[in-house]
DNA sequence: TGTTAGAGCGCC
DNA sequence: AAAAGGCGCTCTAACA
């Protein structure tokens, strides 16, 4: 008989090299471990004080599904646990309550990493007992939390019969999901991606290799080429008071130093004192001397030539009687003395060496209140032409220290520690093991962090990827990308003749795009655009990447005005490209607006509490996978609120929603397939292993006798999309999904592998 | 001392 | 007619 296991894990909470609860460190181990098996009539639990054989989760034979909620957090602690091993091989399948209500709710941005407690009544639990929850934000370690008290909140009171806890609220929810995910003819597709979770938790488990040598290299480089860069660059700035650095790091510095601009800097100085109008001072006491009577300053008199030290001045009061008879007679007097000084805001005017457009004007202000100005690259790529003579060498320090301190390591020095991604290396292994998070994006898509292993700098950009090396001795780094995916996507969605026999032909749609917008023929295009014998090769290969940035931004649904405006495009000329375009691909036009109507039938109004409770709308689609999209509406543009219209939908998020939503779920879906095959295999015996996925491609670390094998298996696993489609979905696709193989030393030194 | 918003920038 | 999509990290500046 086929049984549910619901289990949840409360562990030690060390955060170390930025991971929550670090299973991958030995200073945490599990501390309590819940546990109820479908139709049990009371939660189990153990107690643990440390990392031992006998603290594994145990799974019955008869079990076909795991359960749990944020699962993928408990099972990297039981992933090398020989019978979760066991089960996966026999077809053991995954339920994850917090993804799976992610995706009920349309991936939106409230439902995003959903805790149980968020959702918990709308299954008609209680919230649990938050006294366990106030302790661990006070920072108290789960392994010195009563154990009583633990155990309540793992699996209920004794009172509740053992039978409530997180592990009762998570079957409640589960069971409810199920119910619900029928209704909306979501299962088959959480079914899948739920195997897709389980490829990125052995990803996250094997982690990425880095060479440390490698890097300690091009920290140390990189350091002194930035003090070089930084004496080089000193000549340009301005001669400021010393208690102002310049910072190239700052906005506001560069903005005021390029187009003008004043800074502020704090300073010790003297200031007026509020009550005399006067320089502010502090109060001593000094002895005057008395003269009939009258304390009288002594600063200007000469002293008294006769009788000093006894008599200090001519003429002065002396005692008549007493100790002190004879000598001269003296009052303490209060004196305004040293000047007062405290931290005060000055500024200073730099002049600027040009003008500024305005069109790069931020949201901030300088010190008078003047407007700072972007100063990104595209900026400094369009004042290219002024003859300014530091541009250049600044936006190269600006790429340098952004690798240095985002992907190598950096101190820094206000928050007194280190940053960078080196920090997420772990010190014996050398691994690191990043995140990848399945419910943090609202197209459904995955997102990587601690350390974000999803925005790694790319050949042409940086070296950063010399240190992802293989973990076998003599082992190679295998990437495998899909090709185009977003553009096959969009044919598979909206089933365009013209973009499927296209897709089908490998046109090149940049040079097609070309042959559109300067009416000639796509052959003719594609001589001129791609064959550098061509005499006007330059031109025309200028034209083809300016189509190219068109279509990307048209995928993103970008307007003529923005088009033209980053490619220097005609706006005439970018009009008659789009216009061409829908002529050629119809079925586009017509899925976008099928989305469309769907969004706005769907419709419901809800309140913002970010927007001080007004109302919006929310509305949705859904994709033929069951994949539920959600889109709420935003203020409208002022042209259509003049015509009464308050609230609208971005065209934008429609367009590009539900394509980048499918190829993220299809890459998913065949990763859990790709997962699948690797763990029928024991990873080749142990010799290759999944490590990461950057939303169109997987990468796999390989011992080299694998590596034609492991290749050939996961290029055709990948690729066999159509086939997935019509056995899970009875989607039928009329394209291919190509992937290439790219193979290397590491992720910079790799070359196409053909298979 | 710690939090937050904005800018900037890396990837797809 | 019209508004370039999705992420996460580092840095500064302003604020409590």
């Amino acid at each position: 008989m086929a049984r549910y296991l619901v289990f949840d894990l409360e562990t030690e909470n060390y955060k170390t090299y930025k991971r929550f609860a670090n299973p991958f460190d030995e200073i945490n181990y599990v501390v309590a471990r819940g546990w109820k098996a479908q139709g049990d009539e009371r939660c189990s639990w153990s107690y643990h004080t440390g990392r031992s054989p006998e603290n594994r989760l145990h799974i019955p034979d008869d079990v076909t599904l795991l359960v749990g909620h944020n699962l993928k957090f408990d099972l990297l602690w039981e992933w090398d646990n020989p019978e979760l091993k066991a089960f996966f091989k026999r077809g053991g399948r995954i339920w994850c309550t917090q993804y799976a209500e992610y995706l009920i709710q349309g991936a939106r941005q409230d439902y995003h990493m959903p805790s149980m407690d968020f959702i918990i009544e709308s299954y008609g639990g209680r919230k649990k007992i938050d006294e366990v929850k106030a302790l661990w934000e006070m920072g108290v370690k789960t392994s010195q939390i009563d154990k009583d008290l633990l155990i309540d909140y793992l699996v209920g009171t004794e009172a509740e019969g053992r039978n409530s806890g997180d592990i009762g609220n998570t079957e409640l929810i589960f069971l409810g999901q199920i119910k619900k995910a029928m209704g909306k003819s979501m299962l088959k597709m959480i079914h899948t991606r739920m195997d897709g979770l389980c490829a990125t938790a052995e990803m996250e488990f094997n982690g990425l290799k880095i060479d440390v040598e490698e890097a300690r290299r091009r920290i140390k480089d990189m350091g002194e080429e930035l003090i070089e860069m930084d004496a080089e660059l000193e000549q340009y700035i301005p001669e400021l008071p010393p208690e102002l650095k310049f910072n190239w790091a700052s906005n506001v510095h560069k903005s005021a130093l390029i187009f003008g601009g004043t800074l502020k800097y704090i300073k010790k100085a003297p200031y007026i004192d509020e009550k005399t109008g006067t320089v502010a001072r502090k109060q001593a006491t000094e002895q005057w001397p008395l003269f009939g009577g009258y304390p009288t300053s002594p600063e200007g008199l000469a002293p008294c030539p006769n009788h000093y030290p006894t008599i200090f001045y001519p003429g002065q009061d002396v005692y008549t009687s007493g100790k002190k008879k004879g000598q001269g007679r003296f009052k303490a007097v209060t004196v305004p003395g040293e000047v007062k000084q405290k931290n005060q805001e000055f500024h200073v005017e730099l002049p600027g060496y040009t003008v500024p457009d305005k069109k790069w004007e931020t949201k901030n202000t300088d010190a008078v209140g003047h407007p700072v100005y972007q100063t990104s690259d595209d900026v400094i790529e369009e004042l290219g032409s002024r003859d300014i003579p530091f541009l250049k060498l600044m936006a190269k320090r600006q790429s340098l220290v952004k690798d240095l301190g985002t992907y190598y390591l950096r101190y820094d020095e206000s928050k007194k520690e280190y940053v960078g991604m080196m920090t997420c290396v772990m010190k014996h292994s050398h691994i690191i093991h990043h995140s990848l998070n399945h419910t943090s994006t609202v197209t459904t898509r995955l997102s990587s962090s601690d350390p974000n292993c999803q925005n790694i700098p790319k050949e042409g950009t940086s070296e950063v990827k010399k240190m992802f090396i293989s973990r076998f001795a003599g082992g190679k780094m295998i990437e495998i990308d899909y090709t185009q995916l977003e553009i096959v996507v969009q044919a598979l969605l909206t089933g365009d003749k013209q973009l499927i026999e296209d897709l089908l032909n490998k046109v090149d749609f940049h040079c097609k795009r070309v042959a559109a917008w300067k009416n000639i023929s796509y052959e003719e295009a594609v001589a001129r655009c791609k064959n550098p014998a061509h005499q006007e090769y330059k031109l025309w290969h200028g034209y083809r990447t300016d189509a190219k940035v068109f279509s990307f931004q048209r995928a993103y649904g970008a307007g003529a005005a923005k088009i033209s405006d980053t490619t220097g495009m005609a706006v005439d000329d970018v009009k008659d490209l789009i216009e061409a375009e829908e002529l050629l691909y119809p079925d586009i036009l017509s899925f976008n607006q099928r989305v469309e109507q769907a969004v706005q039938k769907s419709a419901v109004p809800f309140r913002d509490p970010i927007r001080g409770f007004r109302t919006f709308r929310r509305g949705t689609w859904q994709a033929p996978t069951g994949t539920l999209y959600s889109w709420r509406t935003y203020d409208a543009p002022k042209w259509a609120k003049d015509k009464g219209i308050n609230d609208t939908f971005m065209p934008t998020e429609m367009k590009n929603y539900p394509v980048q939503g499918t190829g993220g779920e299809i890459v998913q879906m065949q990763l859990g397939l790709l997962w699948r095959h690797f763990v029928a295999n024991d990873n080749y015996g142990g010799r290759a292993l999944l490590c990461n996925t950057v939303h169109d491609c997987v990468w796999i670390d390989s011992q080299p006798d694998v590596v034609h094998e492991v290749a050939v298996d996961a290029k055709r696993i990948l690729e066999s999309v159509p086939e997935s489609l019509e056995r899970i979905f009875g989607i039928h696709s009329p394209v291919p999904f190509p992937c290439e193989v790219e193979v290397g030393n590491n992720l910079f030194d790799k070359q196409v592998y053909h298979v």
